[in-house]
DNA sequence: AATAGTTAATCAATCGTTTGATTAACTTTT
DNA sequence: AAAAGTTAATCAAACGATTGATTAACTATT
């Protein structure tokens, strides 16, 4: 028969331990690392303030939990998007066309992504921005490994698109430079707010913000490719 | 006869003002508000602690000083860039040509301070992307003054070369969309460093950037002109 | 002498962490 | 199956250290 498991993520324990991950990372990103109180986590967690010593050892601990739960989370969010990438780049009905559109497709969920009201996506995100300027041990190890370019659908993508070398520092900057409208907007949501007089991003402020991208990406691209072309060995 | 000024920020105190000012902005960017200690701030100003008391009144009177002074000298840096764009835009001589190489120079300037190591002006550039995620109201009123488009050169150039109107949502979402490949590497360096193996942004670093950048934007700004031409009324 | 600036010492509050005790759930022994 | 023993989990209370802030005495400048 099904033995219950012994796994503590899903023990008694368990909804303790993910209770606080989840209060930890609203607070986190809210008031960042040292802003934020172990008994405020505990707190929200509904939880006593040794639990953190308990399940983290300490607050550094859990930060770390944290960083483990949640890159875990967008890894697994993202694992359909990178199969699907690889197997339109290797396979052999693939056209510049289909791949331009996956391109786009992904861009697009990605801006309309902002909208979405998720509180704990949401904190996460501020937390690995805080990191971009001040990255701790535990995350660079985490960033790293989600940061893999064979993890990186939209990067197959273009290099695929342009028929370049997908793992070149040239490729990248071409890349990373495409993603930057988006990055843009995800980046600076108080300049976004303040031009624009939105009082938040929800679907509609999105939809425009993609289409405004998307119409800037797919002329770069295009035009890169013809580029390509322009420049190959007659 | 010129009397020696009573500005408390040329006085004989002043010194120490400065001092605590710059002390101040590297631990807020560092650490952030709460992780800067008022102590490690004296500190490193090499004053004592009460000095902070006496010259801002409080923690949050310091770390509004920062922010008085630092947008302050932002706002001198960009003088004469907005002036030059104002007088481009205005001038009768203007040429779309010239005001697309006006708008490479001023994105390609901006690339290239990505190099400079100036420790002070990171720690704010810092500070300025921890508020993006978490404003304080002191925040907000300087940098809501900051984004005024009428300063904003880039936007007042980029309008012009589309021949658009500068003031609307849609104009400022096509600019913003602009420099997202700039703010991309701007915002990210912990991804920069680890995609390219770049120990850190030199001069050589920030000119391939450039290129790549530079290249892809004046692409879409020929590509959005043209649309702008296609699409007018016959 | 009056003002401006600086200093060391001290305050209450809060921080992360640790403690010993208690309860609940499960395992082994009888 | 009942009792005894073990482990996991939670709790209130307290620890020493550090926080931002304040005080009163002191020195330097005008």
């Amino acid at each position: 028969m099904a033995a219950p498991k012994k796994d503590p993520k899903q023990a008694r324990g368990g909804q303790a331990r993910l209770r606080l991950i989840n209060a930890a990372v609203e607070l986190f990103g809210e008031h960042g690392y040292d802003g934020a109180s172990t008994r405020d986590i505990a707190a929200r967690a509904k939880q006593n303030i040794a639990a953190i010593a308990y399940y983290f050892g300490d607050k550094e601990g859990l930060y770390a939990g944290v960083l483990e739960e949640f890159f875990r989370r967008k890894h697994a969010e993202a694992g359909a998007s990178v199969t699907a990438a690889r197997a339109l780049r290797d396979g052999a009905d693939r056209t510049p066309e289909r791949i331009l559109q996956e391109i786009c497709n992904w861009l697009r969920a990605s801006i309309m992504a902002l909208a979405q009201e998720d509180k704990e996506s949401h904190a996460f995100m501020r937390l690995m921005m805080r990191e971009q300027f001040a990255p701790t041990k535990t995350f660079k190890k985490f960033f790293a490994r989600m940061l893999d370019p064979a993890e990186d659908p939209f990067g197959m993508l273009v290099a695929a698109y342009l028929e370049r070398d997908p793992a070149t520092v040239e490729t990248f900057l071409v890349t990373h430079a495409l993603v930057g409208p988006y990055i843009g907007f995800m980046v600076a949501p108080e300049i976004v707010r303040i031009r624009t007089g939105w009082k938040k991003i929800g679907t509609a402020e999105a939809a425009a913000i993609a289409e405004v991208v998307l119409a800037q990406m797919e002329m770069t691209l295009k035009g890169l490719r013809g580029q390509n072309k322009g420049t190959e060995k007659p």
